[in-house]
DNA sequence: TAATCCAACTGGTAATTACCACCTTACCTC
DNA sequence: GAGGTAAGGTGGTAATTACCAGTTGGATTA
């Protein structure tokens, strides 16, 4: 375990000290179900208190990279048990952590008045500002994974062209630096559907094959919806991965 | 808000506190986004500490129940955010969230070597000690939703009968109550499958029906492997639902 | 009147101290 | 040798204190 902690960072010093650990798990440096040094030696290994340690060490366990033992220790998690998660990501970051190349192929991009039920799912009002509506075809290695549409309720008067988002790859980055907006919080569902005539053509499958549907509505930082996200997956290729946590106490 | 903080209780404060403040949350003595008591406010309201206040509020705001906004306060979720969730649920517990009243009809229970691919899941050596193997159509509502396999790893000797399940219903229940087991972390995985013809009949409907096939494995409190639960859902009757989050710093 | 500033909130981070509950181990006793 | 026991380690909970960083609104000022 090496770096070390510089109280005037930006960074709050449980982040920075979170980070660290998670390098030196994801480094291989402490194999999985190996203790980490106790609370009481990482206090002295980097000069910050125990509350703040056990800060970092919440954060990390929540996020699935260690878990505690009470009496005996903190441990590293099982490989298979750091992917999982219920994190909010994008096609693209979901792809990479599969070790999977993204990519897409923008099939249409433009502003539209939203749809009866896509504006029930943004929560917006009857008269309500157009939204930027995005089809693509997702690919994973090359290869149709899904085909995904989408409606971003952006700062009035902005948009974004399809120049700018071939750039960048991925809306979730374009949305932080162009606009300063920060997806934090999602409802998901996910359920079966069968493939259209259309649907089956992009996606190079049979009309009426099995497809996994998820339907997305995500909340930026200050809690205002951005963006409804829709998504036909192939059946076939592609499978959805959560992971589930309970606290013992919920049962006691 | 009423009730008060037993410092003798079994309990922990900040979890008793936790449970007095999502109460007030759940029988809407507070509205949606409206702000609770500041966290000085609840420290001399309940003669708990601030940290404490603060555990507290942690625990509810990762359920999804709170949110806070920097320099302003501690608000009310909308209802629609405090469902979600990714926590370890059992189907009982599951549908009686939806508002469903669950059921189920045993089809076989017996103890068997495990087929390979649950022993792989399982993460058991090719020599192990035989699983209990229970079938079971899944009831919502007296309609069959889901039809279940689940494999269990009970404590060497120790087995459950058929009658004891329909006694007490939810597995769950029983492993923590006669064995002290409690789930405490899954990995679950979401795919489309199509129903045999043996499956679309229990679940009354055409063979090759679409279903959303539900793969987890679940470890106890000890980490170590408790169960393999396989559930087929009828995909005209169930959705999935997940609440995403992601920490703002993820992104800076 | 309108713009500015500052005081008084809010939550966010952090150090310190204390004690409890659980687990392991080494020592002691029988 | 087998058992029990106590010491010292682990994480879990809790109170106290301090200061930082956003937000708000009222008092002050131009």
């Amino acid at each position: 375990m090496a770096r070390s902690i510089d109280p005037n960072d930006y960074m709050p010093r449980y982040y920075q000290l979170a980070n660290i650990l998670r390098e030196s798990i994801s480094d291989g440096k402490i194999d999985a179900n190996q203790p980490i040094p106790s609370e009481r030696q990482l206090e002295s290994l980097y000069n910050v208190s125990r509350p703040t340690i056990r800060q970092a060490i919440d954060l990390l366990v929540r996020q699935g990279y260690l878990y505690r033992e009470h009496g005996k220790g903190t441990f590293v998690s099982p490989q298979k048990l750091q992917k999982g998660i219920s994190e909010l990501t994008s096609f693209t970051e979901d792809m990479k952590q599969r070790g999977i190349e993204p990519g897409q192929k923008i099939l249409e991009i433009g502003t539209v008045q939203p749809p009866e039920n896509v504006r029930l799912h943004m929560e917006l009002p009857t008269e309500c500002p157009p939204l930027l509506r995005i089809e693509r075809l997702r690919l994973g290695d090359g290869i149709p994974m899904g085909v995904q549409t989408s409606f971003y309720l952006l700062p009035e008067g902005q948009t974004i062209s399809r120049e700018e988002l071939e750039q960048y790859g991925s809306i979730y980055t374009m949305l932080q630096e162009k606009f300063h907006l920060i997806p934090t919080e999602a409802d998901e569902t996910l359920e079966v559907a069968l493939a259209t005539p259309r649907e089956a053509s992009l996606l190079q499958i049979k009309p009426g094959s099995p497809l996994l549907l998820s339907e997305r509505t995500t909340w930026s930082q200050y809690r205002r919806v951005i963006e409804f996200v829709k998504i036909l997956y192939r059946g076939d290729r592609y499978r959805y991965l959560a992971k589930l946590t309970r606290k013992a106490f919920d049962i006691k």
